[in-house]
DNA sequence: CGACCTTTTGATTGGCGTCAAAATCTGTGG
DNA sequence: CCACAGATTTTGACGCCAATCAAAAGGTCG
């Protein structure tokens, strides 16, 4: 566990400019207004927590580069579940209990640089800005869906086709999300997640994700490391995994 | 397959009364304007389809009485995954893919009455009228937290664990949002789920579901049939679920 | 009362977990 | 720039939880 470097700057001009960015589609003048609940830029190394859950934390942050992830860890067998990845653009912490205590922990997966804005000051915000307010349920109507994808995935899936499925949804999110990483080389994408990862997004054990990614690649559906994930046959894969592009 | 029965009917007015309807809190102002959009009020009988998945369908609802599911077919093997039991007072049918069409289907449980609103006149209400859209927002955060640890329920649990944890949100979910069906016996509620359903909501067969709540029931944790469940023993269950009110 | 739905039971199978250990990769400090 | 420790991937053997198949028993509703 590291320690958490905070470094308050001013300039965050990249934060509004990124197409998918919880700002996007805001008029300026509630966008400059919501600037100035801005409150600090923080850069994470790698594997370090954002926030743990049952906690209270004043934040909600953006994420402005690198990836992340949220999970919950199984109260009676301390199990993780991963419940989401997180990528540039998205918005996280925002979701907390009846009690106000946060509903699950976030870490990073990279070097991070996360963007905070301060919870409390943002609530009374919303109902003063609908803008805002309509935003935040586009959003929250994107989580919902990815949320169940995920879990036909888990619950109805096969290890092969679930695992297929998450591959191909973190494939196109980060498509979307993160400017080409591999310019030249568009089935490509720069992929930092272990197979523990996998395994404990979808409910299985990392030696059986790895079975299975070996046979994926075996297959010529895929290759994949801990650097980068290619999509060799994208349309095999997609009907292997139940996986459709109306559902992202 | 049933023929859906439309009846308008110009008094709703249990609808705003429950506490936990998606009206609540709504200044009085803006749930006059908001009952304009009321346009129907639907009696469905059990097991009847209410609307369909990748279809368009004009309308959202507010569930009135009686029990529903939104669940989807996966399209690889044809199963079924009960993505959310729908109890009155929730509202359903709002959330679409990015083409318009709807992410799920909803089926009827039990005999039931529906709210209906234009889902198209709705829309532009919402940034007229921010109480609304906050009170979505609310509604939609409760939906993610469901979703996530219904998630966790799938992927992270044994099929008994799991199995526990439904009983227990539903037993809970009930006593919140609907009156005491058995006054006397708070133990205890209305149950018209089957074990299949129970099995595709957490990815197990009916076979395998039945074996499970015979055991539970043998252990004294609860007693259990189509028409009631009782929790016998909460604190066990809990325990037993990874279950905790925190989680609701 | 009779057809269908739901629950129950038993036998068998198989997918995925567990355990153990080797091989490889990665990052850090000397 | 190399060495080394820890993390991650890979492999193999074995076991178990839950699926599958089959069929009987019990409930429910028209």
């Amino acid at each position: 566990m590291h320690t958490i470097k905070t470094q308050i700057k001013t300039d965050c001009a990249n934060c509004e400019k990124r197409s998918n960015s919880f700002l996007k589609d805001i008029p300026k003048s509630s966008l400059y207004l919501f600037q100035n609940y801005r409150k600090a830029q923080k850069s994470l190394p790698a594997r370090s927590i954002i926030f743990e859950e049952a906690k209270s934390h004043d934040f909600i942050y953006t994420i402005l580069s690198g990836w992340a992830i949220l999970y919950k860890t199984v109260s009676n067998n301390g199990k993780r579940q991963i419940l989401r990845f997180v990528l540039p653009g998205d918005l996280i912490g925002y979701q907390t209990t009846a009690h106000g205590h946060l509903a699950h922990s976030a870490c990073t997966i990279t070097q991070s640089v996360l963007c905070a804005f301060s919870r409390t000051e943002i609530k009374p915000l919303l109902s003063k800005h609908p803008e805002l307010a309509v935003r935040l349920l586009e959003m929250g109507s994107k989580d919902i869906s990815l949320c169940q994808n995920h879990l036909i995935a888990t619950g109805r899936k096969t290890a092969k086709e679930s695992i297929a499925y998450v591959l191909l949804e973190l494939f196109f999110r980060v498509k979307k999300q993160i400017p080409n990483d591999y310019e030249s080389d568009t089935n490509s994408i720069m992929f930092p997640i272990t197979q523990e990862d996998l395994g404990d997004a979808v409910g299985l054990t990392n030696i059986h994700v790895n079975r299975v990614i070996k046979e994926l690649i075996s297959n010529k559906l895929i290759t994949c490391n801990k650097r980068k994930l290619s999509i060799l046959k994208e349309s095999e894969l997609s009907e292997l995994a139940g996986f459709s592009h109306e559902m992202m």
